[in-house]
DNA sequence: AGCTATTCATAAAA
DNA sequence: TTTTTATGAATAGCT
């Protein structure tokens, strides 16, 4: 537009390039703005001059929103740079970059936990439900075999406390027969008249292990810990601003 | 541009408003192209559609990189406006207990997207699983709101187009009766012979509206937007670590 | 910053 | 959606 076509390269006249710069950052401004208003489209643009200068535009006046939202949506693998090389001159802009950060985490673990959904669209509700679903489903699963290796565990050692229990039984039987024998020996040498100490009867067999009865149960709930909580107690807690 | 002027105010003609959108998408992205390149400006566009699709445009395809500068520069205006608190000395510590606060935060993203659960207890399990199903529970419950709104407004729209329907169809009957008895008129006064124009038959009627059926689920999906994407094609990816 | 001559963008229609 | 066409807008080169 203008007299003469524009080659799409960049502007060496610095005087020109100024000029075509103000002229055009106007214009996509107003187009910007245009297209926000007619079509019902949410709109963010940010602008760096060569100089360093900023010019931006966002519907409604709300960038950080617009700009959380596409968070949301872009699949960047946004790294934690780790700042360490950067450490000291910038440090207040790192400062600035992690509190944004956190902001937009804190608003996603609100949509994780159900709360704040108005902001949504239908296509990113949709989003979210399924991966939730997915994250539930993995949970479960995750649980699942947690239990699982407990209950492997409790039937290891219920095995184990078995056997000793049997060997135990089995060495009170020995004393009881040796002690029996023993006071006979007595009675036949020294006539009768004291009491004896001895066990008069068997000791219960002690019943720990075997099939799940009695108090069980209630031991496996304290090993597996399966205590419920109230929901919200939520160990989440620590991030709510 | 275009055929006449245009009012800036939101496209109500939905169809238009689409296609208007295409268009001056595809302008907007140009000329944020043609600047960025002409003016060696960096440049950054969000465009979200009504219906929440994402349209972006970023200098060497590098909007990370803007949008964090664009948070360094608005962080110093913020601060140029108001001093802030802490200032000088605890910055330094500020930042540290920030960036834990963020792997936290990272580690919970996780968690809630069902990966990395091997660090987690069986108790810690069960919270997560029922904070994630009753955040599953209210994101169906406002994704069902939405969708029964849309319904609700097709509904209707149904409805007036049925009217306007019933409406055509009527005139269409009385021009019929009109143009018959033309016909006759014209027969009694100059005898048989030439041939009728009179439409032969009753035009079928226009069923646009009515029960769902044919097209109308279509259009409601159309509507809804409820295109599946891979459910892996994470929206939220940028937060893996 | 204004002013045109031109090229561009695009609304309406197909 | 894309193409076509008629028009209003944007703007390059000058002042």
């Amino acid at each position: 537009m203008g007299r003469g076509r524009v080659q799409l390269k960049r502007i060496e006249n610095k005087i020109n390039r100024q000029v075509t710069f103000s002229k055009r950052r106007a214009g996509l401004l107003k187009k910007a703005h245009e297209i926000s208003v007619l079509c019902d489209a949410e709109v963010a643009l940010i602008v760096f001059s060569t100089k360093g200068k900023l010019f931006e535009y966002s519907t409604d006046s709300c960038m950080e929103k617009i700009l959380e939202r596409y968070e949301r949506y872009s699949y960047a693998e946004r790294q934690l740079v780790a700042s360490d090389p950067e450490s000291q001159g910038n440090l207040s802009m790192e400062y600035s970059r992690l509190k944004a950060k956190i902001e937009l985490l804190q608003r996603n673990q609100r949509h994780f936990l159900g709360e704040d959904l108005e902001s949504l669209s239908l296509r990113e509700l949709q989003n979210m439900e399924q991966q939730i679903d997915t994250a539930l489903k993995r949970i479960r699963s995750r649980k699942n075999q947690l239990m699982f290796e407990s209950i492997s565990d409790l039937q290891k050692k219920e095995k184990a406390i078995q056997e000793q229990n049997s060997m135990l039984s089995k060495k009170i039987k020995e004393k009881e027969k040796t002690m029996a024998q023993q006071a006979q020996w007595e009675q036949q040498n020294h006539g009768p008249g004291e009491p004896s100490f001895v066990v008069p009867q068997p000791l219960p067999s002690l019943n720990m292990g075997g099939t799940y009865q009695g108090e069980a149960p209630e031991a496996m709930r304290n090993e597996l810990d399966l205590t419920l909580e109230p929901i919200y107690s939520c160990h989440l807690g620590c991030f709510a601003a």
